[in-house]
RNA sequence: GACUUGGUAGCUCAGCUGGAUAGAGCAACGGCCUUCUAAGCCGUCGGUCAGGAGUUCGAAUCUCCUCCGAGUCGCCA
């Protein structure tokens, strides 16, 4: 180990430097125990809670515990191995405090690491190869055709567009996949109800909204019309058999469908590679089917054919007992494709809670065909859009167009710059770019997997955790940096970085890399949301007590250096989360 | 009923591989713009971490039980 090499914190960059040094310093003293009194301890180096009591800590209570010890001798121990390991120089003090032993960085190395590492990479800081030569197919957004597109399916899509981005930042190549809701019994219903109470005419004026109609229309006939379900699957069964008059129809419906959601991800800038749905797989289905059965995995039950997949889990219903598929057949056939097309590491689908059970199943049937995918696919799953605490719903009528939303919120984003700014060019644009990011923020800085209340007020309340709370630091730090010329040019005080408040910034810059890992890793954009609203707060605590522009020119250009780096982060964070950078607020 | 998931400040949520005095934002209240964007900053108020038991030097975090909410449980997706 060569501590003293400069590179050697820059190995891979697989983790910053603070995150580095108590790996090193965690290893070194295990090391140390594990020799000098054959104890095997598992030494944990945290940071602690407030910062009055350093940058790390080690709690000594386990340790001494397994050494049989006081605590006052085992923080001698530390004290000296510390003190004589190479790790010193970067600190410069140590601190007992009840059953801790706390450690205070060498703040100006931290510091010339972060900066020289910032000016070193500029553009790609952050960036992480952890990914490199791997595969991530994301199996995000995927509306139902004929349907409008919900603020459900938002979840869906921003969610996977975010994670599309954290993993290329992380190296990985990111296929896009909008698996279309484009078949299924649900055509059968249109086409049924379009045949019998549609209007052409309607439909070429406002197709998506016409078709919505026809879908609630259907469900409320049919409630007491049980036989309009069995005509509905026939339908389906022969729009799956290639009946061309229905499949002019399903060409048609799917058409201008797509056209509406286009108009929807244009908005959001979210694209995707492929737009295959589950049509597309109409005709890989069969050796699927074919497969199941010669390895003696498909048996037949009540008429259609089964997976039995034990005691914990439901049978897998693979073809009903017309004959026609069903959704997991068609996602199975989807598997199958990718993994020969694509080659995937890992296949994402970003879907709701509530199919839990579906993944669980494909899972179950690829591992009993003998595939490994199991361990490949991930449902990432999230919580459910609620209204009232109730689950949105087409069938019901209760439609919230995820359209009406993003208009509304880029509506007020516009009164709000009224008020503030009113002398601002470009105000209908820049407030677009506000409130749709509000939107995108607002789903994303929470767990995804928990349930989100759908609240139009929230969303668009433009004070504290909020999208635009970002975008005006940053807007604030291009005011300033704008103002004159500025480069990274190395001229800096070191020394005036070492003040609390802006060592408190440097350490979290360096916190940037681990974070995208972390959040790309976990499947969670809420971690890089929460750390942004961070790194936002504390500068616009500094902002509040510094002023940037001073007649010193050094120590202008080391704030600006500092503002530099901040802003970068932030831009970068946010562009990673498929919001909007703007300069001007 | 079984399985999954959640219950933390009035509201929305962080924190959960056990660590120090449980944190933010909103709301309420009080300050700060003749000086780099006040969509901001500073401060005050606000908690039996659903309840109980257990493990532990130490539990919001782990285990068990109870209560409450949500989701899923073969011919939808």
């Amino acid at each position: 180990m060569d501590f003293k090499n400069p590179n050697f914190f820059y190995e891979k960059r697989v983790l910053n430097m603070i995150e580095s040094i108590k790996l090193k310093l965690k290893n070194i003293l295990e090391n140390v125990i594990l020799n000098r009194f054959d104890v095997s301890v598992n030494i944990i180096v945290e940071a602690p809670k407030r910062k009055e009591q350093g940058d790390l800590s080690i709690p000594v209570f386990t340790i001494a515990k397994a050494l049989q010890k006081p605590l006052s001798d085992v923080m001698k121990i530390i004290n000296e191995t510390i003190e004589t390991s190479p790790l010193s120089s970067f600190f410069s003090d140590y601190l007992a405090i009840g059953g801790f032993f706390n450690i205070k960085l060498n703040s100006i190395a931290i510091i010339k690491f972060v900066v020289d590492d910032f000016a070193n990479h500029q553009k790609d800081y952050g960036h992480s190869l952890i990914g490199e030569g791997k595969t991530v197919c994301i199996d995000y957004s995927s509306p139902n055709i004929a349907k409008p597109f919900s603020v459900g399916h938002l979840r869906s899509t921003i969610i996977g567009h975010s994670l599309g981005n954290l993993l290329e930042k992380c190296g990985y190549k990111v296929v896009r996949i909008n698996h279309l809701g484009d078949f299924g019994t649900q055509f059968g219903k249109i086409i049924y109800a379009y045949q019998h109470f549609g209007d052409e005419t309607l439909i070429r004026k406002d197709p998506i909204n016409e078709l919505v109609k026809l879908y609630v229309e259907f469900h409320e006939r049919a409630k007491n019309n049980p036989e309009m379900d069995d005509e509905a699957r026939r339908i389906f069964k022969e729009l799956e058999q290639g009946n061309p008059e229905y499949t002019n129809l399903w060409n048609w419906f799917r058409k201008v469908s797509l056209e509406d959601y286009m108009k929807v991800y244009e908005k959001l800038n979210v694209h995707f590679d492929s737009y295959n749905g589950e049509a597309f797989y109409n005709d890989k289905m069969q050796p699927i089917i074919d497969e199941l059965s010669e390895k003696g995995l498909l048996k037949e039950d009540e008429g259609a054919m089964i997976v039995d997949l034990g005691e914990e889990m439901p049978p897998a219903l693979i073809q009903k007992s017309d004959g026609s598929t069903l959704y997991i057949t068609r996602d199975l056939a989807a598997l199958f494709y990718r993994k020969k097309t694509y080659n995937f590491s890992k296949c994402l689908y970003v879907v709701g809670n509530e199919q839990k059970l579906h993944f669980e199943q494909i899972k179950a049937v690829s591992k009993l065909m003998g595939y490994p995918y199991d361990k490949e696919i991930e449902h990432i799953n999230f919580g459910l859009v609620l209204q009232d605490g109730k689950k949105m719903s087409t069938r019901k009528g209760k439609i919230v167009k995820l359209d009406d939303v993003l208009d509304e919120a880029c509506h007020l984003s516009l009164v709000y710059i009224n008020e503030k700014n009113p002398e601002l060019e470009n105000k209908k644009l820049i407030s677009q770019k506000i409130g749709v990011s509000a939107v995108v923020f607002n789903d994303l800085k929470n767990y995804r997997a928990n349930d989100f209340e759908f609240n139009l007020e929230d969303m668009v309340r433009f004070e504290g955790q909020t999208g635009p709370y970002l975008q005006y630091t940053s807007v604030r730090i291009a005011s300033i940096l704008n103002a004159e010329s500025f480069e990274f040019n190395g001229n800096i005080d070191y020394m005036r970085l070492a003040n609390e408040s802006e060592f408190e910034i440097i350490k979290v810059i360096s916190q940037y890399q681990m974070t995208v890992e972390k959040s790309a890793i976990e499947s969670s954009p809420s971690i890089l949301a929460k750390y942004l609203l961070n790194l936002a707060s504390l500068f616009n605590s500094y902002y509040g007590k510094e002023k940037i522009i001073v007649e010193n020119l050094i120590e202008k250009n080391t704030k600006k250096h500092l503002l530099a780096m901040v802003k970068y982060i932030l831009d970068d964070g946010m562009t990673l989360l498929g919001m909007q950078v703007i300069d001007k607020m």
